[in-house]
DNA sequence: CGGACTATTGAGACTCCTCAACTAACGTGG
DNA sequence: CCACGTTAGTTGAGGAGTCTCAATAGTCCG
């Protein structure tokens, strides 16, 4: 269930083959911060100091590759292409990265799940509309900065006003495109 | 003033000498975001499909080296300890970006303001008690997704209780270090 | 000494948070 | 298979914090 703790030895790096995978740290106050969620293709498990910086922790059955840092670190000396390729994917998460630090904080509590639901539909690629989402609310909450109160009333003021959908607790279907794009992308 | 603007052809990437940069976004509703600032020793300029996404401008006099971005490819290709560096600066800011994201949104005024002038003491790291903060209240608010009004409040309530003390509109001096701690590292 | 820009302060509206109660879904054991 | 307990999610009321709008003060330059 968890792959690694925070503040704990950084021995491997991790790709996600399968599944889907919370990153998130505890403070000292008691709170629980979801800082990322993990989808195939995805690297993690970087750390600060040799130490993992979060807790991962699985969210649905996940499998994963796992590579020994120093086996990594090796790797990418000798092998230039390889490291040109690492170097593109974490350049192209520091990007994704930056865009999400200017929407949360900026937007109110519809449009930070509209943008969530959109990164959900973007991972999950497949041309159906029914979206899973595999987290649970209070994960979605705290991932964006918000009460799980306010997700709550996120959700249902888009399902009564005929934009979404959610035919299970964690499927969410996009009934008005439009009108979801509208929302999603208006700042 | 300008280094360079959003949408236009990314040729060049930028590493600041001396001076402070910020980043900016100005969206469709004509608001505008401040992305990042950038101070001595950071990379900026990197692009999405060959377009800067955001404009870079000069708040204070500022002295940048220009590299041409197809030299830099060529650079990397060939010095793989170079590329090493250069993934290990990327990184480091990769993680920079998240602990921001984290921060922003899931703090109230002064607590974002107390983070924000850390950051510029740590940029500053010199000794003395007096900070440069060269860039105006309504920057920051847009780096903060605060509005100025908020800036300005949180500013002067940290004043009145003897947190902070500004010897000049662009100074600012820790005046209760124990206190500032308080308020800049609870949550 | 203006004039323009930057910063501060105040009042009211709005959003989100907290606390609390309630409902729905899940799972376990009888 | 159902009753129960547990967890997850929804809804409501009240309060805290920030935003907007508007007015006032301060600063920089010509």
């Amino acid at each position: 269930m968890v792959v690694y703790r925070e503040d704990t030895p950084a021995t491997s790096v991790f790709i996600n083959a399968e599944g889907v995978v919370k990153a998130f740290k505890d403070m000292p106050s008691g709170r629980r911060f979801v800082t990322a969620f993990l989808y195939p293709q995805d690297v993690f498990g970087l750390a600060e100091n040799g130490l993992y910086v979060r807790t991962a922790q699985a969210v649905t059955h996940a499998t994963l590759y796992r590579i020994r840092t120093d086996t990594l670190m090796e790797m990418l000396r000798h092998d230039a292409e390889l490291q040109f390729q690492f170097l593109c994917k974490v350049t192209h998460e520091l990007r994704e990265s930056q865009r999400q630090t200017i929407a949360v904080g900026r937007r109110d509590a519809i449009g930070r799940l509209a943008m969530f639901i959109r990164q959900l539909q973007r991972q999950h690629q497949g041309g159906t509309r029914d979206i899973e989402m595999p987290m649970s609310r209070s994960d979605i909450a705290s991932y964006l900065g918000l009460s799980l109160e306010s997700v709550s009333r996120a959700t249902r003021t888009l399902e009564r006003r005929g934009v979404l959908a959610f035919p299970g607790r964690h499927v969410v279907r996009i009934v008005n495109p439009a009108q979801f794009d509208r929302i999603e992308s208006t700042l």
